[in-house]
DNA sequence: TTTAGCATGCTAAAATATTAGCACTTCCCG
DNA sequence: CGGGAAGTGCTAATATTTTAGCATGCTAAA
């Protein structure tokens, strides 16, 4: 029901983070972490994190292994959606032109062109 | 200097909506905040965004018009470059098509053709 | 003028989030 | 076998966030 953004500011970092990853042991999110605080807090974090049903956690060996409960293909989608409304008026067109514009350095003549075919390609499943 | 994702969760919140809007009134934040505290409590919270140099406010008649600081599209590429990197590992083209794919009902063949046209021009530009 | 309505500043209480520390378990290597 | 290194669970203290309430100023209409 109520979306992801109800989560503290900790919580939010370390969810992106495993997003970052797809899944994560408890050092690997530490390591990431900004101004990283003890290890035991970081553990504190994720069995909240899990107990309010954001993550879980397989052994994998002695340690745990943290993923997201909500896929991430499910996640950049409503974070996408977010922003497009938060940012850009909900104007694709600008969305599109703002990542061109990030990306510009390191798109090849080839990704131009596969970036032309997703476009035709949704254009004629669009109707 | 630091990162805008130190805010915490309300914080976060209200600078969204403010994004969104452009500027806002103490009042239109509090309309649109999730669980609504009360009017003061909106306040308080604006004090200390402004404080911490997020936001500045300019008086309109009798009341105070909250605006954020970092420029839209300043903030808007950088969220945009965060959400590549957590949720796309910084591909361009897994991002266009995600975009494609939340937006797929609203977009008409003009559209399509204004996005196809902006990547050329993008291509072109990019050398 | 008075007064009601709506705005603000400030501050302290309450609720949450964040953190460290201690106790216990498991793994692995000498 | 030990015994240390590296895990984990739990809990209590601390820090931060979030909130409401009170005091005050300004404006406009009765």
């Amino acid at each position: 029901m109520k979306g992801q953004k109800n989560l503290s500011r900790r919580e939010r970092q370390i969810m992106d983070i495993i997003y970052a990853l797809q899944e994560a042991t408890v050092n690997q999110v530490l390591e990431r972490l900004p101004s990283p605080p003890s290890y035991s807090a970081v553990r504190a974090l994720l069995r909240v994190l899990e107990q309010k049903g954001h993550l879980v956690h397989r052994q994998e060996g002695p340690r745990y292994i943290y993923s997201p409960t909500l896929p991430r293909e499910r996640a950049r989608r409503s974070a996408l959606k977010d922003l497009l409304q938060t940012f850009f008026d909900d104007s694709t067109e600008d969305a599109v032109a703002a990542l061109l514009d990030i990306s510009e350095d390191s798109l090849t003549a080839d990704d131009y062109g596969r970036l032309v075919e997703l476009i035709e390609k949704a254009r004629k499943e669009g109707r």
